[in-house]
RNA sequence: GGGCUCGUGGUCUAGGGGUUAUGACGUCUCCUUGACAUGGAGGAGGUCGCCGGUUCAAAUCCGGCCGAGCCCACCA
C-alpha cells in the first residue's frame, strides 16, 4: 500500500482513543494545568464549516499542550438554551409560549435539543476533536444552572441587581426584552411620510416626517434645530396632533438634523432609542402605546388592538382622507429586528431586572489589559465596545427555556426575596421561597422571568474551574488558561465573562483570548442558507480526510475571516501522503529506538540542526496561537529538507548514523505535525516508532527537543543541498533519469568542507568520480560585477547610486582585475572614491583549457560535470 | 459616520526598508529513481491598488485617495 486511505485509518484511531480515554483530565494529578474555556457548541444540529475550523483551531491548542506536560482541561460541552431552540420548537408544533403550560413547554424544547446531542458528539469524533467527555457539560442542566443562579444571588446580595422600569428592545413575537446585543438591524426601505400639524388657535401649519404615524398617539412634543430661522418663532407655541388632536410645544434642540425630512421632529413616547434621550432629556411622561404583544393600546383610540404594520396603514388612511398626509417619500431605514427570530423589535416600557454594567466600565478595560490577546488588535472591539455602552445589562427575558431567576415578589408590597444559595438550582414558579411571607406580611409570588442565556455562558470559567463545588480545584484552575472564540461575540460572551469575573471574582477569566475569524464562501462573501453558498464539511471530511480539513484549517491565520480555499485541503491530503510514504520508507529500518552515535557525517549534522532550528520556530508560534506559521514552517522542512533531501542522501546508507538521525528527526517531525493532523501523525506512530518507544499513543508522547546546534554543518549543509539540487536539475535539463550514473563531478572553489560529505554526494548523484578542489586548472572569465546594495548603500550613502552607475560602464573582465589589485578608484559628485572586493560580486564563467565545460555555478563555487 | 483588517503572478497567499519578492493551486516541458506520479526536476507568468512624502535605498515606514470584508453606530 502506497497510498493513505484516510476514511479507514482515521475512523480506526478514532476508536483507539475513545476506548483508550486518551483526553482525560485528571482531577488527581500535580501536573501544571492548561484549561480551555471552550465555547459549548449550540444544540442545533447540523455542522458548518465555521464549526470545524473553529473547533479544530481549539484543538490544536489542547493536543499542544498535552503534549508539552500539561494536564488540559478540555471540555466536551454543549449550549442548551435560549429561545433559538423555543423558536424551532414552536415553528414544529405551531404553538406558542402561552399555549402549553411551562413545564411540558420546557419538555418539547429540552427533547428536541437533546435529539442533536448524539450527532453532534459524532461531529466532533470524526473531527478528531481531543475533548474530554469526563468533564462533559450541557448548560441547560441543573448542575450548570445552578451555578448561573448562585452568582446571581452573589450578586443581588452585592446590591448590583435592581428591578427597573426603563424602556427595553422588546421582541413581540418572542414577548421578551432584548439585550442591545441581541438587536439586528435589516435593511428596508419604508415610506416617509409627511404629515400636517396645526399651529393651535391659526390656519398655519408644519409638516413633520415620520416613519411612524401609528406612534402620533404618544406624541409629547415636536423639536426644530435652534438656528432654523423659518421655524424659531413656532418654539414655545403648540401645535395640535393630527387623528388625536393633542396639544403638543415645539421645542429647539441642537439634536435635530435641518436636513432631513422638513427639519422637524416629532418626539413620541416610545418610539426608539432617540426619542427615549429626549424623554429623559425633557422628563416627558412616558406612555405606552404598543403593548407586549405588539399590538396597539388603548392610547391609539380607534386603533386600539390592531398589530403596528396595520394601525400604520390604518392611521396613513385616515391622515390621506383627512387631507393631512401633505406626500410620501421612499425612505431606506435599518429596521431593528430580533436576532433570534427576526421579527421586528419595538422599544417597549416594561418591568426588567438589570445587572449594574456601566458603573464596570473601569474595571473591565483594566482586567482586558491584563490579558494576552491573540491578535492583539481584537482588544480594540472590546474597548470600542466597553466604551460605547449606554445602558445596563438587561438579565431578564421573558421566555421559558433558559435559567429561571432565583426570587420571589411580594404580592402586595412588590419587596423582592432571593433564594439562598443552598437553595439553588431552583425555579421559583414551582418551588417554595427561603421565607414564607414577606417582611410586610405579603404572599410571596415566583418570578417567571428567565435569564438572558449569556447570563449562562457568561459564567463558564466559574462552572469549568469547579466553583462552589470544590474549592481546591477553584483555587489551582481559577482564572483559567484560555479562551477560544470568535470576534462576532466579543461584545457578548467576552464582555460579560470579563465583567461577570470582576464581580464575583475581582480577577480576569482567563490569562489568554484566542480570537479567530469566519470562514467566508470561496468568493469571499459571508455565507447563508438564505444565499444558499454554504458549504458543509462532512462531505469534505469524506473525501479527502479530516486531517486534511484541518490543514486547512490550521491555513487560516487568528483573528480575520479567511475565504474557504478547496486547493488547501488537497494540499492537506498531499501532506498526508507524503508523510504516511515518509514512515514507509524509514519504518522498516528501525529495529529500536538508537542512541546518537558518535560519528554523525555532516549531512546528519545539518539535518539535525535544521531540524532543532524548526522545532524552536514551531514551538514558538504554537505559543503565540500562529498555527499558519507553525504548519508552514514544519511543513517545509519535511518536505523540502527531509524528504527531498536527506531521505535522498541516506536511501543506500544502512549506518547507526543515519538511522539514529533518521528516527528522530521524523518522530520529532511528526510529533510537531500530530496536534494538527493527530490521525495520520498517530498512524505512523503506531506502525514505525511504537515498539520502541512507551507511549501508547503519540498524543500522550512529549512535544519534541532541540537535538543539536551546528551552524557550520548547517551552511556545509545547505551548500551540499545546493550542489546535489544543482546537479538533479542539470541532469532534469538533459532529460536524464535523476539516477543517470556520472563519469566525473568536479567541485571547485571555497568548498573543502564537502569533503565531510564526499558519500553523500557521490551516493545521492551517481558520481563514479568526485573532485573537490579550491582551484583547478581552468581559467576564469569574469562576465559581470554585480552591486553588493546592502553594503554600498550604508558605506556610501548618497554616491551609492553613481557608483553602480560608474562601474556598469567598465568592462567587468577589466574591472575585476582592478579590484584583485587593491579596489576600483571612481570619480563621483567631484569625490575620488575606491570601491573594494566586498562591494562588488563578480560572476564568473569557467574555462577548462580555453574551452567552455559543462559547469554549473552554486553561489561562489563552480561544479564541473562530465557526463 | 466610526473602529479594525486587508489590497502582492490567472487564483489564493507569505514577507514587511537593502542582491534575483515566498509558497500553494492552476498551467507548460521533462523524468517511472529501490517511500510517494496524491511524486520529482524545471519553465512561463508580478509596474507588490493609486498618488505624494521620508530615505543613499520603499512592496515594506508616513500621509492622502480608491477598493474589499468584518464589527459597531444609525436619522425622525
Amino acid at each position: 500500500m502506497s497510498q493513505y486511505e484516510s476514511a479507514s485509518i482515521e475512523r480506526r484511531w478514532q476508536k483507539m482513543w475513545k476506548d483508550g480515554s486518551i483526553y482525560h483530565f485528571d482531577k488527581d494529578s500535580d501536573a501544571p494545568i492548561f484549561s480551555i474555556d471552550n465555547p459549548p457548541r449550540y444544540a442545533s444540529g447540523s455542522l458548518h464549516l465555521g464549526h470545524a475550523t473553529g473547533y479544530s483551531m481549539i484543538d490544536f491548542v489542547a493536543r499542544y499542550r498535552r503534549m508539552n506536560g500539561y494536564n488540559v482541561f478540555f471540555p466536551l460541552c454543549f449550549d442548551v438554551n435560549g429561545t433559538p431552540v423555543e423558536v424551532k420548537v414552536e415553528k414544529k408544533h405551531n404553538i406558542t409560549k402561552l399555549d402549553l403550560p411551562r413545564n411540558e413547554y420546557r419538555k418539547l424544547c429540552s427533547e428536541y435539543a437533546d435529539s442533536f446531542i448524539d450527532e453532534m458528539k459524532h461531529h466532533f469524533e470524526i473531527l478528531g476533536e481531543s475533548m474530554d467527555p469526563s468533564i462533559y457539560y450541557q448548560t441547560d442542566a441543573p448542575y450548570y444552572r445552578r451555578i448561573t443562579q448562585i452568582s446571581f444571588v452573589k450578586l443581588f446580595n452585592k446590591g448590583l441587581v435592581y428591578k427597573g422600569n426603563f424602556p427595553v428592545n422588546w421582541c413581540p413575537r418572542c414577548m421578551t426584552a432584548l439585550a442591545d446585543a441581541e438587536v439586528e438591524y435589516d435593511k428596508n426601505v419604508t415610506k416617509l411620510n409627511y404629515i400636517k400639524f396645526m399651529v393651535d388657535g391659526t390656519d398655519d401649519h408644519i409638516s413633520v416626517a415620520t416613519t411612524r404615524p401609528e406612534l402620533l398617539c404618544t406624541c409629547k412634543v415636536v423639536a426644530v434645530h435652534p438656528d432654523d430661522k423659518e421655524k424659531r418663532h413656532l418654539v414655545g407655541k403648540d401645535l395640535v396632533t393630527p387623528l388625536y388632536g393633542r396639544k403638543v410645544k415645539v421645542i429647539a434642540d441642537p439634536k435635530v438634523d435641518p436636513a432631513f425630512g422638513t427639519g422637524n421632529v416629532m418626539i413620541c413616547t416610545i418610539g426608539d432609542k432617540d426619542d427615549l434621550e429626549w424623554v429623559m432629556k425633557y422628563k416627558l411622561e412616558m406612555e405606552k402605546g404598543i403593548d407586549e404583544f405588539g399590538k396597539m393600546t388603548a392610547l391609539a383610540g380607534k386603533y386600539e388592538g390592531m398589530t403596528v404594520k396595520e394601525a400604520r396603514e390604518a392611521a396613513i388612511a385616515d391622515l390621506r382622507e383627512s387631507g393631512l398626509l401633505v406626500r410620501q417619500e421612499d425612505s431606506p431605514q435599518n429596521v431593528s429586528a430580533c436576532w433570534r427570530c427576526h421579527a421586528p423589535v419595538e422599544f417597549l416600557q416594561v418591568p426588567q431586572w438589570f445587572l449594574k454594567t456601566l458603573d464596570f466600565k473601569k474595571q473591565v478595560l483594566a482586567r482586558a489589559e491584563e490579558m494576552n490577546w491573540y491578535p492583539e488588535f481584537m482588544k480594540i472591539r472590546l474597548q470600542d465596545w466597553v466604551n460605547s455602552l449606554e445602558w445596563d445589562w438587561v438579565l431578564s427575558r421573558q421566555r421559558i427555556f433558559a435559567t429561571p431567576v432565583p426570587v420571589w415578589e411580594c404580592e402586595d408590597c412588590g419587596h423582592a426575596v432571593a433564594a439562598t444559595e443552598e437553595m439553588c438550582y431552583v425555579d421559583p414558579t414551582e418551588d417554595s421561597p427561603p421565607i414564607s411571607k414577606c417582611e410586610c406580611g405579603g404572599k410571596l409570588i415566583g418570578c417567571t422571568d428567565v435569564f438572558d442565556t449569556w447570563m449562562d455562558s457568561s459564567g463558564s470559567p466559574l462552572y469549568n474551574t469547579f466553583w462552589e463545588r470544590d474549592s481546591e480545584m477553584f483555587k489551582r484552575m481559577f482564572p483559567m488558561s484560555m479562551r477560544p472564540q470568535s470576534h462576532d461575540i466579543i461584545r457578548t460572551w467576552a464582555f460579560y465573562t470579563i465583567l461577570r469575573s470582576e464581580q464575583i471574582a475581582s480577577s480576569i477569566p482567563w490569562k489568554d483570548v484566542m480570537i479567530h475569524g469566519f470562514i467566508m464562501a470561496p468568493d469571499g462573501t459571508p455565507m447563508h442558507s438564505s444565499v444558499g453558498n454554504v458549504i458543509d464539511p462532512i462531505p469534505i471530511i469524506n473525501e479527502y480526510g479530516a486531517d486534511a480539513l484541518r490543514y486547512y484549517a490550521c491555513n487560516c491565520s487568528m483573528g480575520i475571516d479567511h475565504a474557504f480555499r478547496e486547493k488547501d485541503v488537497i494540499r492537506g491530503r498531499k501532506l498526508c501522503n507524503k508523510l504516511f510514504n515518509l514512515g514507509q520508507f524509514a519504518g522498516p529500518r528501525f529495529d529500536r529506538r538508537p542512541e546518537m552515535p558518535e560519528n554523525l557525517r555532516t549531512s546528519d549534522k545539518w539535518i539535525l540542526s535544521r531540524y532543532s532550528d524548526v522545532v524552536t520556530s514551531v514551538t514558538g508560534h504554537f505559543e503565540s496561537y500562529q498555527f499558519d506559521k507553525a504548519m508552514r514552517d514544519a511543513e517545509n522542512f519535511i518536505w523540502h529538507e527531509l524528504a527531498d533531501h536527506y531521505v535522498e542522501m541516506v536511501k543506500s546508507r544502512r549506518d547507526d548514523a543515519a538511522k539514529y538521525t533518521l528516527y528522530t528527526v521524523l518522530l520529532g517531525s511528526v510529533k510537531m505535525i500530530a496536534p494538527f493532523m493527530p490521525h495520520i501523525a498517530e498512524d505512523i506512530y503506531q506502525n514505525h516508532f511504537a515498539a520502541h518507544e512507551k507511549d501508547r499513543s503519540i498524543h500522550l508522547s512529549k512535544w519534541p527537543a532541540t537535538v543539536l546546534n551546528d551552524k557550520k554543518a548547517e551552511s556545509t549543509g545547505d551548500l551540499l543541498k545546493d550542489v546535489i539540487a544543482a546537479v538533479r536539475g542539470w541532469k532534469s535539463e538533459r532529460k536524464m533519469p535523476l539516477n543517470a550514473e556520472l563519469n566525473m563531478v568536479e567541485i571547485i572553489g571555497d568548498c573543502l568542507m564537502l569533503n565531510d560529505a564526499r558519500v553523500d554526494i557521490t551516493e545521492t548523484i551517481k558520481a563514479k568520480n568526485l573532485e573537490i578542489v579550491e582551484t583547478a586548472d581552468i581559467t576564469e572569465e569574469v562576465i559581470s560585477l554585480k552591486p553588493v546594495h546592502s553594503k554600498l548603500g550604508p558605506a556610501f550613502k548618497g554616491l551609492a547610486k553613481m557608483i553602480v552607475a560608474e562601474i556598469a560602464k567598465l568592462d567587468p573582465a577589466k574591472a575585476a582585475s582592478m579590484l584583485r589589485n587593491g579596489g576600483i578608484t571612481i570619480e563621483a559628485d567631484g569625490q575620488s572614491v575606491t570601491v573594494t572586493e566586498e562591494f562588488l560580486e563578480p560572476e564568473k564563467r569557467l574555462m577548462l583549457n580555453g574551452k567552455q565545460v559543462e559547469t554549473i555555478q552554486v553561489g561562489g563555487i563552480l561544479i564541473a560535470i562530465e557526463p
